[in-house]
DNA sequence: TCACTCCGATAAGCGCAGCTTATGGTAATA
DNA sequence: TATTACCATAAGCTGCGCTTATCGGAGTGA
């Protein structure tokens, strides 16, 4: 059966003669007649007669008539949704880890979405072991992280560029006397910490610099549970400074700096190195780089 | 676009391979890279792309399988009410007048559904020009009338069947002296007479017999009407004999006969001439003769 | 009733879509 | 590095489906 059969009789079953669907369809009347006795050869079942010199659908044809209509209106729906991708509309799904996530990415995204309101934009918050795999997978178009994810074993890996810069900071309670300056790897050893679980990188980066797993005094799930308990004063933190400026701002937090822990770093964006991309995918890409100030 | 075309992509996306996919659908892998290609460059949209040596879709090619998966449901779902079709099963429309859909076919009809438990039949009640027109337009599949219907001007007409006999009775109050008698037609012109609308063929007998057209002292839309206000001494009524039966036989009404307005008379049935037909309908036509007692 | 007209069926011919086999190139695997 | 598995490309062929030309038949008007 071919959709072009299913099309004719629609045609067809709306005319009063073979002749005038022909001339519908910019097709001589034997194609017509071939290819409506040809459907009814296939299906097994009287579609339409003449009769009266007008063209009549019999019960079958009547049947018929309505599935084809369903049919071709889900063809129409399907070439819609096709034009829609091809024309820069679509849905990106995003795979981030938890600081840029909420700290990064909204205002990156922003100015994108404001100039693309019909694209959907998907932003799912995994860690880093995990968007590797997404990405591989394909169940993801793009991976935000703040180090470097492991690159793939096989040739080509993943296509890297930077979103941005981030540094961590130590946070303290809001009178800690200890802000605004610099410390040394020793305090930070030697303070009560409250972190982040052990897959963040912020945990990554503490362990290479004390030299051994830091060894929490308590251990939060988001960023937000880890302020809190700073703020009522169980410890001190180390997170990205992005995620405290509003905090630290407002005088409810406090901040400190440690050069020990490296300075700035690069929050990276990631997507598959040959996969070829809609142009929404493309547009996105440029976009989260192009805001970069 | 083609139906083969969408299939094969349904394929593809489930498989892990071309070759794979090739192997499932019968055919060679180029075949299979082709279709694809070809699917991509009418969409204008990437739909699949190898990474990793498999098969990995795009996110226009996850949606795209969304699309194809309704459609090809739709097309299942069409084969298989033709399928139906072919089988026996399927819809049939009868037309007939008010007489014999409520007095004679549901005792024709019983025995069919009960063999056809998946057939669906629809039974309209028309008046015979109604009928005509329907039939000639396809819009029934039978027609059944008392009378003969004008035959269609132009070459072949209908085919026509007898399903009974049938006879008109005069409809007397249960007391009434004149019944089970022979009336004469003039003692018929001088009762009062309680009839059915102009339209009912009833009356195109009555008329004839009496030369003129009927005056009736009432005129009532159904053939229980006219029993009711028969019963309440209203007058006279002449009815199908079939249609009074269960009432005569009750005491609730009596009846009487006369000669003058035509012995049995057929209860024809009609279809259109050369039509072609699917198997639940001429099983219903064979039906509605073998049961001819 | 007869000629006229309109429409669908049939036949012959042809172009092209789409399949096949054969082969080359490339990425993952040992 | 050799091997394997898989996709892309090329060339050739088959057959589907279109077109034009023509016939036959049914409804229409004088």
């Amino acid at each position: 059966m071919q959709l072009g059969q299913l099309k004719v009789f629609q045609v067809v079953a709306q005319s009063r003669t073979f002749t005038a669907a022909a001339a519908v369809l910019g097709r001589s009347q034997p194609a017509i007649s071939m290819q409506v006795r040809a459907l009814e050869q296939e299906l097994g079942v009287p579609l339409v007669e003449v009769v009266h010199r007008r063209i009549q659908l019999t019960a079958a044809g009547d049947e018929l008539l309505r599935h084809v209509d369903r049919v071709l209106r889900g063809v129409e729906a399907l070439d819609r949704a096709m034009e829609t991708m091809r024309g820069g509309g679509g849905r990106v799904r995003i795979g981030a880890s938890a600081t840029p996530s909420s700290y990064l990415l909204p205002y990156r995204l922003a100015p994108f979405v404001r100039r693309h309101p019909d694209v959907q934009i998907t932003l799912s918050v995994e860690n880093p072991a995990a968007l590797r795999e997404l990405l591989e997978s394909g169940a993801i178009d793009v991976a935000v992280a703040m180090g470097a994810l492991d690159t793939p074993p096989w040739q080509g890996g993943f296509e890297i560029d930077t979103l941005g810069t981030e540094e961590l900071s130590i946070v303290l309670s809001a009178g800690d006397p200890r802000r605004n300056r610099d410390w040394t790897i020793a305090e930070l050893a030697a303070a009560p910490l409250v972190l982040r679980e052990s897959e963040s990188h912020t945990r990554v980066v503490l362990q290479r610099a004390l030299g051994h797993e830091p060894r929490p005094v308590m251990e939060l799930a988001s960023n937000e549970a880890v302020k809190r308990a700073v703020a009522a004063g169980l410890g001190v933190a180390v997170l990205s400074r992005l995620s405290v400026a509003w905090e630290v701002e407002a005088g409810r937090l406090a901040a400190a700096t440690c050069p020990d822990l490296g300075g700035p770093r690069r929050v990276y964006t990631y997507r598959g190195l040959s996969r070829r991309r809609l142009p929404v995918e493309e547009a996105l890409w440029q976009a989260l780089h192009d805001e970069l100030t």
